[in-house]
DNA sequence: CGGAATCCGTGATGATACTG
DNA sequence: CAGTATCATCACGGATTCCG
């Protein structure tokens, strides 16, 4: 979830080596926490409709911060899934759309997202059972 | 992220009404939030393999404590995604499987996962990048 | 407008110990 | 074995301020 602290691979970790999501100290988990994190989701799939400068994203996240929505940009933009273009003018102007490698993510994120959006009522629906269960026991 | 209140739902909401992330207080952000967490998508992309008890769960995912397991499964099950089977035995045996509706969510992530595992040197490589650039500046 | 920097509360996280 | 309880910490995330 965090922006910063990667574990760094040492020089005779072969290229071939699979990433194993599952081992504490492999940089998957890193990526697949900056792609699945709060807003990281939710900025991914609003850039696949389109590019979007940066109040605009503001607008479209109902709730995010500016300062959680630059750190979950940069995170990205870091990572190779998103592209900055900053426009040298006053008022300053940045865009902010996907690389084709964040398309790919965001695909799937997106997906996720209209699974869920989707699905609510379903979960709502098992929480309710759940939570019945509990009261009664 | 967390596992605690959900915002709850007025008499007047239309069943209709169509769900939407972007929105701070819908519930479909909390239930991304479940399925997107840290450990959240990796119980998920576990038990998608199969049946699993707790303890091959915390031994499968590295670097989970007994206690965020235990709740992030606990999140999962009220959700409706995952089905917890006790059995009354000495030693206890608890045994964690996904519902079907679990079954759906899990395949989604699990596809991020694997995707992930399998970028990650395009990604390392963009960090590289990324941070050259900026120690260039 | 698009941030960066700072301060700061609080809730998520994890180590440890305890229980059925 | 499968948790729960307690506690300490710290990073997440919000509010505010300042700058190009």
């Amino acid at each position: 979830m965090s922006v910063s602290n990667q574990a760094q691979r040492q020089p005779r970790e072969p290229v071939t080596t699979v990433a194993d999501v599952n081992t504490a100290d492999c940089p998957s988990r890193g990526i697949l926490d900056h792609v699945t994190s709060r807003w990281g989701v939710l900025a991914l799939a609003a850039l696949l409709e389109d590019t979007r400068r940066f109040s605009e994203l503001r607008r479209v996240i109902g709730g995010v911060s500016e300062k959680m929505l630059a750190q979950t940009l940069q995170a990205l933009e870091r990572d190779g899934f998103v592209h900055r273009e900053a426009y040298p003018v006053i008022p300053p102007r940045v865009e902010y759309s996907l690389t084709p490698l964040g398309t790919e993510v965001a695909r799937q994120v997106w997906a996720l997202a209209r699974w869920t959006e989707g699905h609510v009522h379903e979960v709502l629906a098992a929480r309710e059972t759940y939570d019945a269960a509990k009261a009664a026991r």
